[in-house]
RNA sequence: CGGGGAGUAGCGCAGCCUGGUAGCGCAUCUGCUUUGGGAGCAGAGGGUCGCAGGUUCGAAUCCUGUCUCCCCGACCA
């Protein structure tokens, strides 16, 4: 993609608006605008970024065994009622109604939707477990939104559901998930800590969230040193992880006796990035939901559900992926893999130079950002490493006639000379 | 929802106290000079001062109402 046929406003200074460091780097590379409190418009450069976690997050749920499918955002009340949420959730739920006056809703999640959807073909121990997940866009009627896209109120969420036989199954399916956010987290070039979690107003009593490690994070969580050297590859990883001490300060707080010994006890900020519940019969009884078992009589599935924000994830990979000059993507979310900056536009030697590793990376299936925008080269390398894209190849007079572009690497800083070919080597990966 | 703050040019801000018809930096446009880390000089364009009432000869400025946004707290992916 050439810059001058894409749309990336960067921003000089910072918006007044945004105080923490993702937020404003956000705006200030052009990812993200604000159209009202908490609400988000997603620019070309953010929204690649945006869809590329989601396709991480996407993976890893297809290898739990989840079935996607996608539900919408606008629901009858009806639906909640008969769960007894429609009163109980409270103002954080928009609520509209059609021009017939019935009463409808923004999704805010969708137990209630997705068990109505799957009971009326389930009717038999034999249908179970099955587990579905979707990516969609969810309102929640923030009292206070705030830190930009971390805290919006329409946001971006993966939510995966389970339904099983009974407590074993339950347990597997939760631990299935379980495995796949250490899978989705690390994938995403991040260190997320499992955290035991109070289950909260969904209820159940198995509960973990899943928090990224930034010092700028949202919460405060005391862990287990011992935490750090288990492997996600360890086939045990669940269950070394669920045994070992992590928890919320509010919770550690109440601990009276804690297990881990204080020269290993870690105190570390993170932003919660995942949360998941096992929590049982609670909406399969509610929504009058039951299979036949073995035996012939009428059990109700146990569920859980899981859920990933996936447009906060942006916000928390940027806190954790950031310098003083810009945002700093690791390689598999980048918005595009190489930059390309012309220090000479309109030199008939760089231009034709760029034009060449332009069209060499692009048919290479390497993803290039070529900023052929008529400006000098100053603001070129401060936009270039404000947007972060992981690598720079730098075209200027000097290069041209010495026969060399100049390789820069965003993460390090390393920057050099090498020939056209082995230029495009490094680059291509 | 309680407490605080802010709405003036695309962005960041001053002016408001002590009413007299709007200014600075960046950005934009034109020209010239520049060109390897957000260029220099000269010129130019752009604002119903959030909105609605009121006071006044006269309101960005004073009064009332209202909308929006931000921050701190209590709750959430």
């Amino acid at each position: 993609m050439r810059m001058t046929q894409t749309f990336v406003p960067v921003l000089k200074e910072n918006p007044s608006e945004a105080q923490i460091v993702s937020h404003q780097l956000m705006l200030r590379a052009g990812l993200v605008r604000q159209t009202a409190a908490g609400i988000y418009a997603w620019l070309p450069l953010g929204f690649r970024v945006l869809q590329k976690i989601e396709n991480i997050v996407r993976a890893e749920q297809d290898r739990a065994g989840a079935a996607e499918l996608l539900m919408p955002t606008v629901q009858a009340a009806d639906l909640w009622r008969k769960s007894g949420r429609y009163d109980a959730y409270g103002p954080e739920m928009l609520r509209l109604q059609d021009r017939h006056g019935r009463d409808m809703l923004y999704g805010p999640t969708n137990e209630e939707m997705l068990t109505d959807l799957f009971l009326s073909s389930a009717t038999s121990y034999r249908d179970l477990p099955k587990m579905f997940y979707h990516i969609q866009w969810k309102f929640r009627d923030e009292r206070r939104p705030r830190f930009g896209v971390m805290r919006g109120r329409e946001f971006l969420m993966k939510d995966a559901y389970s339904f099983d036989l009974d407590e074993d199954g339950m347990r597997v399916s939760y631990n299935k998930q379980f495995q796949a956010y250490l899978r989705t987290f690390a994938a995403l070039g991040l260190k997320a800590v499992p955290v035991r979690a109070p289950s909260g107003p969904i209820g159940g009593d198995l509960s973990h969230e899943f928090h990224v490690l930034a010092d700028t994070g949202e919460s405060a969580i005391f862990y287990d040193a011992a935490l750090e050297d288990i492997s996600i590859d360890d086939p045990d990883a669940v269950a070394k992880l669920s045994a070992t001490y992590a928890m919320e300060e509010e919770e550690h707080e109440k601990v009276m006796d804690c297990p881990v010994p204080q020269e290993r006890l870690l105190k570390r900020r993170g932003i919660e990035v995942g949360h998941i519940f096992a929590f049982g019969t609670k909406y399969t009884q509610s929504m009058g939901f039951t299979v036949q078992g073995r035996d012939g009589t009428q059990v109700h599935p146990l569920m859980g559900s899981y859920g990933v924000g996936v447009s906060r994830l942006m916000g928390a990979v940027i806190e954790a992926c950031h310098d003083e000059s810009g945002i700093v993507w690791p390689e598999q979310i980048a918005p595009y893999r190489v930059g390309i900056i012309n220090l000479r536009q309109g030199d008939a030697g760089c231009d034709s130079l760029c034009d060449t590793i332009y069209e060499r990376l692009t048919n290479a299936g390497v993803e290039v950002l070529y900023d052929d925008r008529d400006e000098r080269g100053g603001a070129k390398f401060a936009g270039m490493d404000l947007i972060g894209l992981p690598w720079q190849l730098i075209v200027g007079p000097k290069g041209v006639s010495a026969g060399t572009v100049e390789v820069k690497n965003r993460r390090t800083g390393e920057r050099t000379d090498l020939s056209l070919e082995d230029a495009l080597e490094k680059v291509a990966g």
